[in-house]
DNA sequence: TTGAACTATTTTGTATTCAATCGCGCACAC
DNA sequence: GTGTGCGCGATTGAATACAAAATAGTTCAA
């Protein structure tokens, strides 16, 4: 989704990785956003600029602007004269993103439906044998990653570029609540549910597509503890201001 | 929707419009995205960052953070070395664009008539008292902006963080997109269309508010010539290359 | 007259610098 | 021992300075 322009002409145009090469603004919110997806950065962090700096090799005027881009996308909070701090969500804002979620993403199965390409299932395919494969090695940080990525999958197949975005902002959302919420060693995804759905998708049976993302959702959304004034923190300003 | 954090104390909390105080960064993308919505600054236009800077009486450290968040939200396009231009969206964007709203405003409609309270329903009246006096005038600069307004009102109405924040991103684009592909002089939302939405509202007939929310949609979109190949500009890219 | 190459100017990208603000710790009073 | 006030250190906010890139303009040659 990121990397619009990269007509860089670039040498060699192999991935750099680490600070082989100076990154840029994208690759900082990709690699931070990483992070966030696989566990690796708890809700409520902070982020200090000068040590963010420090790790990718820049200086704070990048990251700055990373981490006004990861504000907007909503992923991290920024406190005026206080810092960057990646987002805890509410219980409410928890409900909030899977009844969104439980919107958009019915539509994205039909509209995969209808639009996929031989191209996309075998991409589909390929991403379920990965999880598959991680779920064996019990690679738990790879299962969550890849468990988010699949719906990222699917919302790409499905082709609508707001949708796509929207649920490009939504997964990893979903992981911070996952973290946040969720009890104390569950899986990251029910077992198989993917691959009921890609097989769904691939044989064009619209309904049962939709009914067993829905279940989907349900599924992940019920392992969750989001019973009201768990883990989350009082407002104090609503209490009384 | 912005504005989160002004807890300044601020001795004249009045609007200080233009360079009085100097704007913070959300301040600057606001008015820009205004400017965009009232049609005052067309797509593809070229936003250069010394004459924005000079502009709002700020150094382009903060024009450029602005910039950066309208990219995110899709209103401006950065080109690396380049520049920042008001994204120009094409036939195929247009054409998610009102999908993606058909898709989530009809849930707004549902989940404001659950949950919108007198307090919804007295602002969605003043607002509609406005957008008559404004069409009254002949005020075509503001019936635009506030035919967007009356979208965000809904879906502040509606409650849910996330579909708020998209259609925060939609409307200024639906702005863009009328101003790309409208044909000459068409009015810009068709009469009293959000009157009636809003009657349906307030009587809770759900069937009825969802409809005519829909029809709406419909109406706007087929003011406009999105046939192919219009106004948008060629892709030489894919065309050759 | 067209086209190519070079130079100059403008504009963007990035780092650095300096100012403003916040939070923490210590001291002191109650 | 609890609470308040002050000051220092650390961190963010914003502008400036400098480097890199692109555009525009000009000259010269075919």
């Amino acid at each position: 989704m990121r990397k619009l322009h990269t007509d860089k002409n670039n040498p060699n145009p192999k991935r750099m990785d680490a600070a082989l090469a100076k990154p840029d603004v994208e690759d900082i919110a990709d690699r931070i956003t990483n992070a966030v997806m696989e566990h690796r950065l708890p809700p409520g962090i902070k982020l200090a600029e000068e040590r963010l700096a420090s790790a990718f090799g820049v200086s704070r005027t990048k990251i700055r602007q990373a981490l006004t881009m990861l504000s907007r996308e909503g992923l991290v909070k920024l406190y005026p004269n206080r810092g960057a701090f990646v987002t805890s969500p509410t219980v409410q804002e928890a409900l909030d993103l899977f009844a969104t979620r439980r919107l958009i993403e019915p539509e994205i199965v039909r509209t995969a439906i209808a639009r996929a390409d031989k191209g996309d299932l075998k991409r589909l395919r390929a991403h379920l044998a990965a999880e598959e494969d991680a779920r064996k090695r019990g690679d738990r940080r790879t299962i969550i990653k890849l468990s988010g990525a699949f719906h990222m999958l699917l919302a790409e197949a499905a082709g609508n570029s707001f949708i796509e975005k929207l649920m490009a902002e939504l997964c990893p959302l979903t992981c911070l609540i996952i973290s946040l919420y969720d009890a104390p060693q569950t899986p990251a995804c029910p077992e198989n549910e993917h691959v009921q759905i890609v097989d769904a998708i691939e044989r064009k049976d619209e309904a049962e597509a939709v009914r067993l993302m829905l279940r989907h959702l349900d599924h992940v959304r019920n392992e969750l503890r989001l019973g009201e004034a768990e883990k989350q923190d009082i407002d104090w300003d609503q209490m009384f201001g």
